[in-house]
DNA sequence: CAGAATTTTGACCAGTTGGAAAAATGTTAG
DNA sequence: CTAACATTTTTCCAACTGGTCAAAATTCTG
């Protein structure tokens, strides 16, 4: 039903030394190398971010997470040997799968179909990808403590371009003068909102309109109120351009 | 510096039986009755805020909370028998809080102006009560089990009947016409954004821009961007009527 | 298949957690 | 002042927590 992983991409050419179990000299986790190890570890981070997502570092705990992946807790630390490793790898993956749609904006396309975009594959990723969002929710109601330096360096640069970018855009009047800063606050709280506050959302809009249906009516509500906002006009003006 | 916390108004007329220790017969907590019992359970609850606000339920401990409010954690127990009884406590005083603003949105008056002032309500509370904030993003994100019933009473209720209020607006064209559900969870996702992403908010802002000003400037683009979103327009319009 | 390496298990441990009991210490009305 | 009650502290505990370790079971390789 729900895709269920991102994908790593993460092959990692180095041969690096093998045979010596999955536990590294300086505390490190070695990437995986034969394949059962590979499969079980993605089977623990997989039960590892259900547990983590619902719950928040300190609340989950390594029986609840080797419960789900259906081995024991000895055997789970066989292949995480501390806690905090299996959440590190968790949030490394997510950062970079997070941070893929804003690089996909393009300073040389039309704003208008960039930005819809943009939304689009947001709400997508919170559709797809609800527990990623919650896992990184959860960090950033705790403060970041795990993260705080890739938010202010990897995520704050990024921005930082793409700040540059809608200011180019602005600058030749192509969308409206606004806070480029605060414009991409507020695409990430209204289309991340769809999967960290999804019980309240489901809730309020009832068993009819809260269905599947909810991300499609979420998508063109966006729509309309990034591109004009809640000023009425009449009747039909040509919708954002560049279709699909 | 910050308002500390919430006024519960919470005097409640019935006297009751008094005299009875505070803890109550059927397992709930009764209201505090002397002066002493009112200072302390007030001072446990904020104490408790602030832990569960940033570790959420299970993350947080009874300790953590005893120590921050300065007293040992069976003192602590003798007020608040059960841990989850605090928790309970503070996440119903929040409910009511939390709906307030919404509340205060008038169908009498002008769309524009309700809908600015309803904006920045939320997003002074975002700015004054952000542990309040994020308390209720925690019980978000793990799925709202204390108070999914509030949620799907009372705030769909309310939330019902402002979606009607704006649809009426919508009907007579005095605000565009588009989804009134997903208008009301971009407000709250807009501004809460502000308090539970703060960390982030703040790191990407930079030290300047992420100072005290940051919510102004927020504010300041939220209003652009649920007048006008981002469809770029002329010398100047006069800017929403009804001022400050 | 044998031997080596890898994987899994069961027993265990020290520290933490929510909470109970009861004794000790206030506080206050009569 | 003192009995009755309210509050606080001390001590304790059973369940849970993250994690260790050696032995057993399994898988791989030649």
């Amino acid at each position: 039903m729900a895709p269920s992983k991102l994908k790593s991409a993460e092959t990692d050419a180095a041969p690096r030394r093998r045979r010596k179990s999955v536990v590294a000299v300086d505390g490190e986790t070695e990437r995986p190398v034969t394949r059962i190890q590979r499969e079980k570890q993605d089977i623990i981070l997989e039960a590892a971010l259900e547990v983590f997502s619902l719950h928040g570092f300190r609340g989950a705990t390594i029986d609840q997470i080797a419960e789900r992946a259906g081995m024991s807790k000895p055997n789970l630390l066989y292949y995480f040997p501390r806690k905090d490793e299996i959440h590190r790898r968790l949030i490394g993956q997510l950062l970079k799968t997070w941070l893929a749609p804003l690089e996909e904006m393009d300073a040389n396309g039309d704003p208008f179909p960039e930005i819809r975009s943009y939304i689009r594959r947001k709400l997508e990723m919170a559709r797809d990808f609800p527990r990623e969002s919650r896992l990184f929710a959860n960090e950033m109601l705790q403060g970041a403590p795990r993260i705080i330096e890739m938010i202010e360096v990897d995520l704050k640069n990024l921005v930082d371009e793409k700040a540059r970018v809608l200011l180019a855009w602005m600058d030749q009047g192509k969308i409206a003068r606004t806070d480029p800063y605060h414009l991409i606050f507020s695409i990430w709280a209204t289309t991340q909102h769809y999967a960290d506050f999804d019980v309240q959302v489901r809730a309020v809009l009832g068993p009819g309109r809260g269905g599947e249906g909810r991300f499609e009516d979420a998508a063109r509500y966006l729509e309309h109120l990034f591109l004009y906002g809640l000023t009425p006009r009449p009747r039909s003006i040509d919708k954002m351009s560049g279709k699909s």
